[in-house]
This record gives C-alpha cells, structure tokens and sequence, in this order.
DNA sequence: ACTCGCGGGACCGCCCGTTCAT
DNA sequence: ATGAACGGGCGGTCCCGCGAGT
C-alpha cells in the first residue's frame, strides 16, 4: 500500500471516530485536520469534498460492520442459528461502541431529511443489511425453524427496534442495563416465532435460554 | 398575555416548524427570523443564547406530546386499554409526524454525546416518559391485565424500540408499510405480555385483534 | 442618513477605489474589510454576496460619471456644442482617472465572458451611455450641425475607439502625450462629420482649434 | 525537438485557449493541469513560477500574431498597400477571435496597474507592435501615399482605437456589425490621411472603396 | 419593555500556487 | 512527471453583543 493511501485510511479512522462522536454532519474537515496533525488542505485533497469524504466514512464503517457481525454470523448454520449468532453479535458490536454510537443510527436522524448523496449511500447500506437479516429470516422459516406462517420483514422490523431502543437507552439515557434488556428482548422475539421443538437450536450456542423459559408461558 | 410573549410562542412554533425539518441542532437563528420576518437580533432577544432557544422549543413539544398521547390515554381506564390506548396515540403521532420527525427521537441522536444544558433537558423529557409509560404497564399487571411476573421496564423498553423503527422506517428508508408492522408489533407484544382472558380488553376498541390472534400460539 | 447607509456608502467609495486598481474580479471583500478597519462579515453584511457588491460598486460609478460627463454635457447647446462638450468631459475625466482606471473599460475585458448579474449590469451601462451618445450626435445631425448623411452609431463607434485607445496608453503603456492625442483624434473626426460652415461651433468653445485646423485639407 | 518541449509546446498551446476565455489572470494551473491530462506539478515543473507560465503564453501569442498578421502585411508593396493589408489582416484576425477574444487587449486591462514580469513581457509586445505599424504608415508618408504633414503616431493611434473599439463592441456587447463599423473607420481614417491620388493604392485591394468614396468631401 | 441595526470573531468548505521526495 | 502535503486566502454563514429607537 502507497503512503497515499496509508494516510488516507488513517485519515478514514480518525473520521469515523469523530463522527461517531458528532455525528456526520459534525464532522469538519478542520477538526480532522488537526487531529491528524495535518493541514486542512492536505486533507482535503484526499476527497475532494465533503460529501465523497462522507461518504467514504460510510463505506469504511460498512465494512467493519460485515466483518463484525454479519460474517462470523454466517458460519453458523442456516436457520435459528445463523439468526440468533448475528442478532447476539450485533448487540454485542452495539454495546461495545457504546462510548461512541453506531454510524448509521445516528445518521439516519440526521441525513433522514437532508437529500443527496450522502444519504442514498446510507439508506443503500441500510437496505442491503435489512435484506441480510431479511434473508437470513427467511431461511430460518424454510429450514423450519421459525413456524411456517410467520413474515420475516415483521421479525426484522422488531429486531430493528431492539437494537434501535439498545442504542437509545445506552447512549441517550445512559442505562447500561439496556444491553440485557435487549438480549432478552431478542431472546423473547425469536421465541415466540419459533417452532417450540427447534428452540434447543437456540439455547445451545448462548446463555439466554434462562431468559426465554422465564418468558414461556408456564 | 402581552405583546413580548406573545411574540416568542410565534417564534417557538415556527421553530417546532423547522427544527423538525433540520433537526434541533440546524435550527438555526438566521433561518429562523427569516421565516418570521424579524431581524436576528429581535429573535435573538427572546432567549438570550441558542441553548435556550433549543430549550424552549423541546418544552413545547413535550407540551403538546403530552396533550396529543398522553392525556387521551389517561381517559381510558387503567390497565390495558389505558395502555394500548397511549400506544395507539403515540403511533399515530409518530405516523402524522412522518413529514416532520420526532423532534426527541431526532435530538437523542444529535445531543447523546453533546453535554450541556440541552440534552439535560431532553434526558429529563424522556425519562419522565418512559416513566409514565412503565407507570401505566405497572397499573395493568397490578389490575390483573398483564401476568404476574412481567416487567414493566422491559415491556416498556420493547414498546419504545417499536416505535423507533416505525420513525426509522417511515423517515430514512420512506416505507409506509412500517406503520402497519408497527401496529401489529405492538399488538404482539401486549398480546405476549398479557392475560390470556382478559386480552378482550384489547379488541374491543381497535382493529388489530386479528394479528393478535394470528399471532397467539396455538 | 443613517448610520449603516453611511458606512455602506462609505465601503462603496473605498470598494471604487479599489477595484479601480485591481479590477471588479480582484476586489476581495477581506482587502475591503481591512481597508475599512472592520471585519469581514461587517463588510459582507451590507451586501449579501459578492456579486451584489460589485454591481453597488457600479452602480456607484455610473452615478458619478453621469455627474461628472452627462450632465455637464446637457447644459450646452443641442448639435455640435453638446457632443463636443460631452467628448471634451469624458476625455478629461478619463485622463483625471488615469492614475485608476475607468471602471467600465477595465471591467469590459474581465466580464465580456463571464456571464451573470454583473456583466448584465455592465452591458446594461454602456449600452445606455452609448445610447446617449448616440442621441446627442443624431441631434447634431437633426439640427444641421453634421451632415445629413452622417451615421450616428458610426460616429459613436469612433469616439468610442478614441477613448479606449486613451486609456489604453495611459494606463498600460504609460504614455501621457496619449491625452492631447486623444483630443486632436476627437476634433478631427467632428470636424470630418461637421458641417463646415458649422464649425465655430466647435471651436467657439474650446481651444482645440488649432488642432482642428491643422487637420483641415487644405 | 525533445518530448519534453512537445509536451511545454501542447501545455502552452492549451495555454492559450484557457486564456483566452478566462483572462491571463483567470489562468490557472489546475484548470490547466486538467485539461492536459496531466498532474498538477508536471505542469509546474516546466515552467516554475505562473509568471513565467503567464510570460510564456504571451510569447507564444505574439509569435502567432505576427506570422497571422504583420508578415502577410510585409509582402505587400510598400506605403498604402501594405499598410491597409496589415490593418485588414488584423481587424480579421480580431473578429476571428470573437470568441475568444485578443489576449493583448484582455491583459492590458488586467495588468495595467500590476506591476512585474508579465506587465513588462505585454508592454514590450504592444510597443514592438505599435512600433511596427507605426514604421509602415512612417514609409507611407515617405513614399508619398500619405500626406507630407500627417503624423504616423497619430494614425496609429487612431487605428488602435478602432481595434479595440471592435473588440469591445464585440466581446462584450455582442454587436456582430462591429466588425462592418471598423472596416469603415479604417477606410476613412486611410482616406482622410491619404494623398487623394493615390487612393487607388487603397481601392486596388479591396472592396471598401464605395465607402472610402462616400465619405470624401465632395 | 421590546425590537432592531449594525458589527465582530470564529469557522466553514474549497481552491490556489508551490515545494519536495520519489 | 507524479503524488502528497502545505500555507494562505477565498466567499460565505454562524452566534452573539452593544447601542439606539419605539
């Protein structure tokens, strides 16, 4: 890798760290600057705009993302596995960037009404991972994990709100207690739309199973 | 009420206006007295900082949150249909919002790692919300209509995270369908939350009870 | 008058001075600002955007030169005095700005292809200068001062030429004698359109009749 | 020739057409580089300073304006003819240019009062060239075409305004008859100078007679 | 008591000409 | 001839105060 380049994901990394903590909108090309120890022009040069440095930040984060939880995620096996392990990293990923927010979360409030680039890579990335947790869903239905009658668009939409709520409590409210929450609150969604005879495929592989007995129905 | 009062609830409800718009953090002085055909400095003379006019415009949102969800549900009698019925309330704000946003929904991104006054102010809305809503969940399983051993704050904690992916949903990714989902999220969760006789309580005064019983296991 | 017009006015007067010398285009308002002892913002906020400033900037010199050129003109007689006595001011006000520069013919090579506001304003002056010169040299010829088949534009186009070739000389090739030239240049082409028995009226008035007669083929 | 001066001779060639719409000072060294093809320091490199890159484009024009000027006008015969030639060759060389416009006549408004290299590079060009029309009228008056009293300089002068009224009328009011209006005063301005038998030095080249004709006293 | 006019100072994104090592 | 970086400057916008007007 050239030096060009080395600096600009060093540059990358130090943004994606700033907005985390101002949002992407907060983010100036003079702060980034004088965190990296750099003149305005010379960072600059490395994007061309504001937005295509954005933009950039978004695909890097993006990229950490897949590594973190969709990928491992995809090495268990199809069905409520493969659900649970990525439901169960993505909260960890979650309450691990507690100190500093998911990108796109805090994103979305602030580019959910400003039209332009910026946000059309962001609702694509957003889009692209809903069809992921979508897909992965699906094919618990199919492998007969989850009760044939049940929507996997409903499911996401609910495990969206989990860790939407996760990520409010934790860094608006600042309760810590949100991460169990969540967890549990995970556990009880998957539990209610599985075939009870699979909920073992759960229990196996995470430590939640006292959570959803205590949740079943006596 | 005088003149000079009179004048400041003008330019708070062009704010409300606004900053639903572009957030509370692009609300913006300048903007603002254009919209109102002031100079700046009239604006400005209100409130003496900005901060306090991000402040005064998150009180009067709270006053009407409250007028809109809050009070109609306090008409209902306690319990579940107290309950659903604040729920219903507060998704259909959020559904008539959809153009706008939800100016708290959209600050706890902007203002989670900005301390100062403002998010202080915001934290305070919030909590207190979340307190009447978890003081209405307790009422329900105090009266019988939800199970012994739920717990209010995770019931809560749930029906919060609904919301927030019918704002995400509606507003980012512009899916109206997220309005149905939600509704539907909601009768589920109270559905598993609740004593199976006295789930009546739910159907008699809206139209979800078909999902809900879709949704009960068999 | 108050106190913002006044500094306006006064920022307009220094802004004429500067453009003067570094052309519309090389008019910064940081260099105004300094010039002005204020800050950047005070400057711009009389404004609202470059281009506005500029087209003040000429439309405060259009103000002057029609004082110092127009109107002194209008007070001679129809015909030949009148032309004469408008060619005699401006060629003396363009020798007096040599040290500056005339606004409109510097301005010519910076906007003839820069489209926009302040070309448009530019193109709008001259037009309406050389309309009146026009005027004034079709009265000469209505009142029997030129002969009757002289072309008026065509005559203007000239002096025009005249001028421009003046300030040209001074200001680049720094050649003072350019001054006398221009008024021999300007008496020979009235003389060459004038009528002949008419021409007391030209030198009645001004002691370029040497020159004039000089010329004259004998 | 090495590829080293190909490419300064392509760079500069490119020069001259960027400048030629923006003005010598409008050229810049990015715009340059981009249309090249080329980074932003390998332009630089071949010149060093934008000075000299401005000097050099000076240069060059000069180059082209006297190979499509002045030396077809030395092939005429010597007084009269030659110098109607050169005039004839230069106003259609100017109207060639519409579009473009004369870099002489552009920069001479720009630089006339900034002082240095290039300021000194375009006034040696200009007086080299008024010296050079100002030697033909000078063989003019000697071989008896002109008349014994006239002045060369004066001519010159007068002819030099023509120009440039032509290309301000042009380039900035967009006036196409211009072009018609600086034939004529160059004919008349000939004409008035001339020894009237040998007009038919004027007339034997070109079409302007008629209103060389018209415009003498009769 | 309220509103405005006017101005300051900091900072924004962007682009310039230029240097230096490769 | 390039790619990376720099320092400085551009037009523009922000929030905010002082002093005067009604």
């Amino acid at each position: 890798m050239k030096k060009g380049e080395l600096t600009r994901t060093a540059i990358i990394d130090a943004a994606l760290d700033l907005s985390a903590r101002v949002g992407l909108e907060g983010l100036t090309i003079g702060a980034l600057a004088e965190r990296m120890q750099m003149s305005k022009s010379g960072v600059f040069a490395h994007f061309g705009s504001r937005e295509d440095l954005q933009i950039a930040v978004l695909n890097a984060y993006e990229r950490r993302f897949v590594d973190d939880v969709l990928l491992p995620g995809l090495k268990a096996n199809r069905g409520l596995p493969r659900l649970h392990m990525i439901m169960t990293r993505w909260l960890a990923h979650t309450a691990r960037e507690a100190a500093s927010g998911c990108l796109w979360i805090s994103s979305a409030a602030e580019f959910d009404d400003r039209p332009g680039a910026v946000r059309e890579a962001l609702v694509g990335m957003v889009r692209a991972w809903r069809r992921e947790l979508a897909r992965a869903a699906q094919q618990a239905i199919e492998v007969g994990d989850l009760r044939a009658g049940a929507q996997a668009t409903e499911l996401v939409f609910e495990l969206y709100g989990v860790v939407l709520a996760l990520h409010h409590d934790t860094r608006l409210l600042r309760q810590p207690e949100a991460s169990v929450l969540a967890q549990r609150a995970v556990g009880r969604l998957l539990t209610a739309y599985a075939v009870p005879a699979r909920l073992r495929a759960l229990q196996s592989n995470d430590r939640t199973q006292n959570t959803a007995e205590t949740f079943l129905p006596s």
